[in-house]
DNA sequence: CGCCATTGGTCAAATAAAGTCAAATTTCAA
DNA sequence: TTGAAATTTGACTTTATTTGACCAATGGCG
């Protein structure tokens, strides 16, 4: 097996034993595989690119590190498939469970699910009188999700 | 971690139970972390620099001090100006400009302007008629500044 | 008032990582 | 077998941190 193959499961098992987040310090890696420094670049861009479900930190000198995070490949599609599940209308407590469903399963980040929170709320909606209230609400909860799978 | 970020951590714990202003002594830092004493210096003028939001003053010779003070007024006074700008009603328009101006002033991030241009989008409102839909447009506004504003 | 001990400030050198890129080498499929 | 693609290596670059020598302000004391 490749030099390459191997250093991927390595990153591979740290990602599963920390739940999706590997953080790492090049050198280290490079000394325990006896290899070039940059052959740890290599590795990274070609088997956990972002393109592949991966998002890339680093931070150069003292204290230096890689971190490499999966991201939820299926994100997108939570959250597609909650856009579609909502009907015409929607109340209240659905769209806060809906919301509560996708952060938990990681969807969406703690800022996303406090604003559709927000949008969502009977508070925020009171000058709508029903059934015009749910019929809107089922409508903002799609733009809202639909932008954020847009930007993402 | 990096030395540097162990100091700031220590600071940010300070200024956490300080409400916002941490007094400390260089040498009396430097000796906790055994490091030099411009060290600190280091670590202030790359973590609580006024472009980040903290303002700093010193003193020195017998009784010296640094304090640092997190000023979270700019962001925090520019929502909230915002918010109270807004009347009973708004236009799609207007609150696109709002929202324009936030952005530019660094006071909302691109997801959140984005957020925020979809709820406040005639589209999103479709549903409601006039002049209900500006006055709902008003009120999801505010409800989302005030989220933002809380989380901030 | 003028010294001087006590602080904090500045800056540049030394050190510690990580990034880039292209040449050299190996592997693999046609 | 051979040529393209993948891998491996290393020289050079960029960025971040750490340290130390030297400078500047402040307050107390004679």
């Amino acid at each position: 097996m490749a030099l390459s193959d191997e250093i991927t499961l390595f990153i591979r098992e740290l990602l599963q034993q920390s739940d999706g987040v590997a953080e790492l310090q090049r050198s280290d890696l490079a000394g325990r595989f006896h290899c070039a420094p940059s052959q740890i670049n290599y590795v990274i861009s070609t088997r956990f690119a972002p393109e592949q479900g991966y998002l890339i930190e680093s931070r150069r000198g003292g204290g230096g590190y890689i971190r490499i995070t999966r991201i939820q490949a299926s994100t997108r599609s939570l959250l597609m498939h909650a856009v579609n599940s909502v009907g015409q209308h929607i109340d209240a407590r659905s769209a806060a469970a809906f919301t509560a469903n996708l952060l938990h399963a990681d969807a969406l980040s703690g800022e996303q699910a406090s604003l559709l929170l927000a949008v969502t709320s009977d508070n925020a909606l009171r000058p709508v009188p029903q059934p015009l209230r749910d019929i809107t609400r089922a409508n903002l909860f799609k733009h809202v999700l639909l932008t954020i799978i847009e930007r993402s």
